[in-house]
RNA sequence: GGAGAGGUGGCUGAGUGGCUUAAAGCGCCUGAUUGCUAAUCAGGUGAGUCGUGAUUAGCGGCUCCCCGGGUUCGAAUCCCGGCCUCUCCGCCA
């Protein structure tokens, strides 16, 4: 959330944020009850300061024997007052704290102005499509016709959005995984998580998923618990109400879990075969930084994730997201978007973000800097990367024309072979 | 699920209504001293917020001892409710 001495500062930057992101705060009423708080404030803390002095004067007469009498009849009255005013205080506090949460953060100076994503800004593209040499299968024939693939029994099981994936199909998801851990582990310097899949609500508001957007995480209400729609939730809420050291930071964690999405309102739009799903496994990349550092570790962040790519021989390209299209919670958001060559467009498999401090300041992430002060950590995280999409695109680049699956080079020993169905 | 114990600053840990302005220790900072990455001594060292002021200073107030209520002139301390942690038992992959 933003810092209400900030809004105040610039209240401009508030207003920015509410209009870019289709926020439904009105930030003249905040500064109005945040100036009616402040006033309230002055007046209470006066009558505290009395009272203080008074009962310390009643202490010391009463131990000399006098009495006091008067003077507690009068300091009742007082206390009663403070309480009134107390009571109306925290109403107004309540109602500012409510709406603080609900004011997305500021997009950063670098992110393109727009609506959707027709406003996004490519910055690169490595690789080229795959050849167009011979007549390509999307990625639901290829998984039918080599035994990788059952939405069917995931819908009758489950309904529609759950998939299985049977022999070679699981086998690759699983080797995925691996490659993916072992690489941002053993060359990025990523410390390895494995977390809980079930948060607890105030996680999700340090994050940022509620309150507004309780509707997308399924939730276990019997439990007050919350499945995670993402690792990026247990990942930086490890840090919850931390104090690091200066020195502690950067802290790199990396984790695989499954995550869960409702996606509610999402039917229908590109939600053929695993392109949008309910529960789908994600390895995750989470950075906590000095405030100083977050916007470079945000670059490299992004590469860490390409690079996934990269090894695996997949054509992408990395967008960053205009201001309408940027998340809830983020400062600059660069997508990665792999290329399916069956389905001819980019399927989007990470999301890097800034969050600056944002996530920190719900979160209560703070470290001791270099002068002693508690300063608010910057947060980071990306998917790196999200495995449905990835195997689509992997499955559609990498068939051969007689029907088999190719496995790149750099997923062999994970994946102990080198095709499917070859 | 049952029984018990407990939640106090960066950490350990005292504190059963006003002498707490939260002891003491550790850690950290500054200085002194000793001819050498250590020891000793002295001093300092929490957060949030409001006001005033101001190049991020300084000064003053208020709040904060898990959270929320209550009692009281006055609560870390007493009462009620909740949350969490630990130990043992039970159950269990």
């Amino acid at each position: 959330m933003l810092d209400m001495k900030t809004i105040r500062a610039e209240p401009e930057a508030a207003r920015r944020a509410v209009e870019l992101k289709g926020g439904d705060v009105d930030v003249g009423e905040l500064l109005a009850l945040d100036e009616e708080r402040r006033g309230l404030l002055v007046r209470v803390e006066e009558l505290k300061a009395r009272r203080n002095a008074e009962s310390k004067r009643i202490a010391e007469r009463k131990k000399a024997g006098e009495d006091a009498a008067e003077a507690v009849a009068a300091m009742k009255a007082v206390g009663e007052e403070i309480k009134g005013l107390d009571a109306r205080e925290a109403e107004i506090e309540a109602a500012i704290s409510e709406r603080l949460l609900r004011i997305p953060n500021v997009p950063d100076a670098t992110v393109p102005v727009g609506a959707t994503e027709d406003d996004n800004r490519e910055e690169r593209r490595w690789g080229e499509p795959a050849d167009a040499s011979f007549e390509r299968r999307d990625h639901r024939a290829l998984g039918e016709a080599l035994g990788l693939l059952d939405l069917q029994a995931g819908a009758r099981t489950s309904g529609t959005g759950f998939y299985f994936l049977r022999g070679a199909g699981a086998r690759l998801e699983r080797a995925l995984i691996a490659f993916m851990l072992d690489l941002h582990v053993g060359e990025h310097g990523y410390e390895e998580v494995s977390s809980p899949y079930l948060v607890r609500p105030h996680c999700c508001l340090g994050t940022g998923q509620l309150p507004k957007f309780g509707d997308d995480m399924y939730a276990v209400e019997r439990d007050d618990l919350y499945l995670i729609p993402t690792a990026e939730v247990p990942l930086t809420n490890l840090f919850r109400e931390q104090r690091l050291t200066v020195d502690a930071l950067p802290i790199h964690v990396t984790g695989h879990s499954p995550c869960f999405r409702r996606e509610a309102g999402s039917h229908g739009k590109d939600t053929s075969g695993l392109q949008r799903l309910h529960q789908f496994h994600k390895v995750e990349l989470v950075k906590l930084t000095h405030p100083d550092r977050s916007m470079e570790a945000l670059e490299t962040l992004t590469l860490e994730a390409e690079t996934v790519l990269q090894r695996l021989e997949l054509h992408y390209r990395v967008v960053t997201l205009c201001t309408g299209d940027l998340g809830f919670a983020s400062a600059k958001t660069y997508d990665i978007e792999v290329w399916a060559p069956a389905a001819g467009r980019f399927l989007e498999v990470s999301s890097c973000s800034n969050f600056l401090d944002f996530q920190a300041r719900r979160a209560d992430i703070r470290f001791r800097d270099a002068d002693k002060k508690l300063r608010y950590v910057h947060t980071l995280n990306g998917s790196g990367l999200a495995l449905p999409r990835l195997m689509i695109a992997l499955l559609e680049t990498h068939q051969q024309p007689d029907g088999s699956i190719r496995i790149p080079e750099a997923l062999r020993p994970h994946f102990g072979a080198d095709s499917i169905g070859g």
